[in-house]
DNA sequence: AAGGTATTGGACCGCGTGATCCAAAACAGG
DNA sequence: CCTGTTTTGGATCACGCGGTCCAATACCTT
């Protein structure tokens, strides 16, 4: 009945995510916007009503793919420690990869950036959090129940502390520590639990 | 010889240092420095090459200011533990204001925006990164000469793990952890040391 | 083939940005 | 009281921003 879409909706939220990954929001014009995703201004503006509403958008494909890669490894029937491990390490490895392309996590980035003042962003970045600690906590539990983990601690707290070595990790990336220090994070984070 | 400057300079730079660690630096205006610091463009510009030396000044005075707090903390004669606790708890109560003013921490924020595309900066942070690790790496080396902590395990690496618990915390406070959360994380991090 | 409709490119808009310029002002030294 | 030097306020600059508008286009339906 009219004129049909030249291009992959999706498609274009994932190039936008990347453009808004590399930059952050603030600095990802939307000129840039333009050039990651190969549209015009018009193309963008028709199907998202604001760059906010994209990087909204951008935003919750990133948390969907991590979710997606989070519950395929903690779905697995690994020991807990080994799921915890592997998390871990995909974290230094994620951070130490070529000075090319350290652009970090988005959801860390944008909880810093925009979290104070964008209510919204807030909301999604609390959501993705429960998920997060949700996830964690119950395989901590279950490795309680296996006897992997001291069943004397509070699985959420150890949740919530994970949740923190990894975003610290990620902080403390950013402000130059070193591949072997991470390790090392990772490494005592791992061995406190 | 000539008219004599009316204002402050140092107070200046800690006007500004406000600004932009209320609302990071894209998002701070030469307006917004204006009406922080009460000065006029001219003033500013004449002092300070540009914004982003005025943020690079400012930027400095904030770690000037944590690491007197942190050097007198450190130079007490408190058990080891307790400075440390002393530490945490500070990052618990500075994350959990009243929501007016829960503006994080400058350096990390700092890092999270701007380290990956600004060398200057980076490298400043790397700097401070570095102090804050020796003086963790020596307060811990006194615990395990002094018993309170395990000799066996290794002091920088416990610095580092120290570190990017804070940057954790501070993150998890943005993304959406509330004070519990965030005490829970700092007693896990105490009792893994 | 024709009519209706959504999409597309690109010109355009008002605004706020970081930064500069200049004349007036204010002080220090002679 | 001048002269020289710096600071100060405010006008101004070019530019890029997020966002809108419109005519041309391309497709689906009948």
């Amino acid at each position: 009945m009219a004129r049909p879409r030249m291009f992959d909706e999706e498609r274009a939220v994932d190039a936008a995510l990347q453009a808004f990954w590399t930059a952050g929001y603030e600095a990802t014009s939307t000129q840039d916007l333009c050039d990651a995703t190969g549209l015009g201004r018009s193309s963008i503006y028709n199907t998202f009503k604001s760059k906010h509403d994209l990087f909204r958008r951008a935003l919750l494909r990133y948390m969907d793919g991590r979710a997606e890669f989070q519950q395929a490894l903690f779905g697995g029937d690994l020991p807990v420690r080994e799921k915890l491990r592997t998390l871990l390490d995909s974290v230094v490895v994620e951070e130490c990869g070529p000075p090319g392309e350290r652009r970090g996590c988005l959801v860390v980035n944008t909880a810093v950036e925009l979290a104070g003042r964008d209510a919204e962003v807030a909301r999604e970045l609390e959501r993705d959090y429960g998920r997060r600690l949700e996830l964690l906590t119950g395989a901590i539990a279950e490795g309680q129940r296996a006897g992997d983990i001291d069943a004397g601690k509070d699985a959420r707290a150890l949740a919530h502390f994970v949740i923190a070595a990894i975003g610290g990790m990620r902080v403390s990336a950013c402000a130059g520590a070193g591949r072997s220090a991470l390790e090392g994070v990772a490494r005592a984070t791992l061995a406190a639990i």
